[in-house]
DNA sequence: AGTCTATTGAGAATGAAAATCAATTTTATT
DNA sequence: AATAAAATTGATTTTCATTCTCAATAGACT
């Protein structure tokens, strides 16, 4: 859990707390958003305001993946470059994954760093 | 500016307010947030619920699409399959051609009636 | 024109996320 | 181990987007 990249403006400390959210998230595979993780860290003690600071950091530093979905964030512990399905009737999203071809897309308009791709439609439990 | 779909439980009116917001939405082509979008309608007198209440109407009848773009969402005109091309740095979103190879993508998960695709980096502005 | 009813708009309510700040805890240094 | 400096915590407040409420208004149809 150290910042391998570059930017440290201010030097980081470990606490148990912020490990508690790591491990939070990496510990389920739905995508919790920061209030489902505050209710789940919630009997350790842990504050609201600690898990959305918390989820940044671990965000900015690389450990865990923000997810910007219908309009609420939710927090993925999948850092790879994978792609999303999502059932429009049970809201629930998989991680499925990229395409090859989607891999190599490129624009003329920037420099691609990073794709998203969400697959909408009706999953086989809503369809039964 | 009719629901050609089935889906009318309350048969709906056309109002000015309606007709203007759809406009605004129209004209522009940068992806505008309802607050955008209530800003420049403000001085036509029309309420801030009736810019929300509309615009979920205008997506539900298929006239405009909602995107959802880091936690926030926004407004796109174009109702054709498209993907979004997003700069990190100044934030500006794009409308890209979708690629054929997307388009075809299909899962084993849901039946997929609809794809998101954005491509994140940074811009030729923010570059230079 | 008249009736019925969806729509409007001002404001209140909700809810997520960010900001505040004194108290606490980490971390580095004796 | 004890100490000092500074980042982190958590209860709370603040902010801000979105939804809800409801009396007044204005489409649509006869």
């Amino acid at each position: 859990m150290s910042d391998p990249s570059t930017a440290d403006q201010p030097p980081r400390r470990m606490t148990w707390q912020k490990r508690a959210i790591h491990d939070a998230v990496v510990d389920r595979h739905d995508h919790p958003t920061a209030q489902d993780l505050h209710k789940e860290l919630l009997h350790q003690g842990i504050g609201l305001a600690t898990v959305y600071r918390n989820l940044a950091h671990l965000v900015k530093e690389g450990h865990i993946q923000a997810v910007s979905h219908e309009g609420e964030i939710r927090y993925d512990c999948n850092t790879d470059q994978h792609a999303h399905a999502s059932c429009t009737v049970c809201g629930t999203l998989w991680d499925i994954p990229l395409p090859e071809s989607v891999e190599q897309t490129s624009s003329e308009i920037l420099s691609v760093e990073h794709v998203t791709l969400t697959l909408h439609g009706v999953c086989r439990n809503c369809t039964a």
